[in-house]
DNA sequence: CGGCTGATGATCT
DNA sequence: GATCATCAGCCGG
């Protein structure tokens, strides 16, 4: 019989037929579950406070015009990971979002940290827990994602997957998306209402 | 806490 | 050559 240490949640893995097959459902269904990172030197997970929503026909999404080697994980069925370098320096995980063939998905913006804390710090360079994952490229910093997670399957057994818990999830809010310039007024960001753990300024997230 | 700035390099035109 | 789905650090209130 397993047992779970009591710090430690049992999370248990989404399958495909988990995410809603439209990519707004997909953004706001996020809000509330797990995105957990079997690395070598330990797991590190985290639960979704915060999400955006890049659709088809968005000018606002990588995809909009056509797939290229960088996009080319957006084309996948739901539930692949698209892994991109923002600013030079800055990972960005999202989660793809319809049907083959169609470019769409949901940028993860943040967690909060669940397991593996000591390790995200590490990652991180900071210790202060709200700091660890406040942000989309702090999260892929603090869960240790790379470019070589773009394109793996988040539904399939591989060591970067989706989980849901057994844990009440707040009133989720929206508001419109933060950092872009095109289709800068539509309402696509997703968060929890009260976490400490939501980035972006606090007009934002009431 | 809110606002501003410079760093930074991949990506596509 | 322009454009960034960002971040850390600094400054003022």
């Amino acid at each position: 019989m397993t047992r779970w240490s009591e710090l430690e949640v049992r999370v248990r893995r989404l399958r495909r037929r988990d995410l809603p097959p439209d990519t707004v459902s997909l953004a706001r269904s996020l809000i509330g579950k797990v995105v957990v990172h079997q690395l070598a030197t330990g797991a590190v997970s985290g639960r979704i406070v915060e999400t955006e929503a890049y659709l088809a026909g968005d000018p606002a999404c990588h995809a909009f015009r056509g797939p290229t080697p960088r996009n080319r994980a957006l084309f996948l069925e739901r539930g692949h990971a698209y892994v991109y370098v923002a600013y030079g320096t800055s990972l960005m995980l999202n989660v793809s979002s319809e049907a083959r063939g169609v470019g769409a998905g949901v940028l993860i913006r943040a967690v909060e940290p669940l397991g593996g804390v000591a390790l995200m710090e590490r990652h991180r360079g900071v210790t202060r827990l709200r700091d660890l994952a406040r942000g989309p490229g702090r999260l892929a910093s603090a869960l240790g994602v790379t470019l070589a997670e773009d394109g793996v399957d988040l539904c399939g057994p591989g060591a970067l997957w989706l989980g849901r818990i057994d844990r009440r999830v707040g009133p989720v809010g929206t508001s419109v998306r933060i950092g872009i310039t095109k289709a800068a007024d539509r309402v696509l960001r997703f968060y929890e209402r009260g976490s400490p753990f939501v980035s972006g300024p606090r007009r934002l997230s009431p």
